[in-house]
DNA sequence: GTCTATAATAGGATAGAC
DNA sequence: GTCTATCCTATTATAGAC
């Protein structure tokens, strides 16, 4: 019987609170070990290649989750409105309310922005992609269809950078709110 | 002859260079002697509290050349227009047109992020002021003036965000040229 | 003031028992 | 599969020479 597939994902769950919450450097094997509940070594036995493994798969994962909570509700089909505020409510929960990091953010500092620099900017173009569509199929130009996915992006990153700085998770909180208008804005 | 101002200013702005772009646990003693070019005892010398005194005066330093280059210029007086194309250059400058990221997102994560919660939460309360008083000066409600100073740091910390995972300062560059057009949206 | 040398500890990674 | 024990290196920090 090969290893169940749910006990990788939870495992990959676990680490990526630690990879959001404080960065590739700033978390260290016994965080990450402490975090699944198992000892460093038997961490190893399933990410052979250590620490670099374990971001790259959590990278991945991440992408997943984002894909299911976040993506798949604005790609539906159904009014524009409220796919919008289905992603709208995706991110609250992806994001915990403004209280946990976007990996986007964390995971390109220093020498991991090196190391995933292919992941990290192919999952910015995933979501600004699915944003262009629904902006193009809300009635916007594909120019300004992208403008505005550009500025949501940077909006949700902005609001988690300020809420975490700021000790203060309304701001995201406010922010999400903001976008929930800000389409019609656009046209 | 007491010891000269402007040496530990190039001191604290090459360590604000390391810190910035690594973040506070990626920004190794090693590295940061090695940016001042002094041996790391030469650094203790300097700072005998370590690494958390650096990232503390490093901090302050920030703070007040943000206040120079970016800040001053909002409160001068003037047409609200140049004022404001002038902090949005002040802005570029500090930021090295989005390739040298702030201090607000690096310097927030993890253990830092409880080290720092004051002066974090101070700077971005400084800079949101300013933008309010310059938003009632363009003709905005109190309110109004406050969310769009709210939604312009969010603006430049998601962009520089962006700019860094995504390797393309040009996402920066774009937010910033937004930023110069989007005062009369708000009114 | 700055350096070399060194201590003390933490971090990443592996060996081998169970 | 998981653990204890261990290794090696990097990291923070200090002592003491110049």
């Amino acid at each position: 019987m090969r290893p169940s597939r749910t006990s990788r994902e939870e495992i990959l769950q676990k680490l990526s609170q630690v990879f959001r919450r404080d960065g590739y450097t700033g978390a260290s094997l016994a965080d990450l070990a402490n975090a699944v509940g198992l000892g460093k070594a038997s961490l190893y036995q399933k990410f052979p290649d250590g620490k670099a493994q374990m971001g790259e798969e959590v990278l991945a994962e991440i992408g997943r989750q984002f894909d299911g909570e976040v993506l798949a509700p604005v790609r539906e089909a159904g009014p524009i409105d409220r796919r919008l505020s289905k992603m709208l409510a995706g991110l609250r929960k992806f994001y915990e309310d403004g209280k946990l990091p976007c990996a986007l953010d964390t995971l390109s500092l220093g020498e991991a922005g090196q190391l995933y620099r292919h992941p990290l900017s192919e999952a910015i173009r995933h979501w600004q992609e699915a944003l262009t569509n629904l902006g193009e199929e809300a009635g916007l130009s594909p120019a300004k269809a992208a403008v505005w996915a550009e500025e949501v992006v940077i909006s949700i990153q902005g609001a988690l950078v300020l809420s975490r700085a700021a000790n203060d998770p309304e701001i995201f909180r406010r922010a999400v709110k903001r976008l929930g208008k800000c389409l019609a804005d656009s046209r």
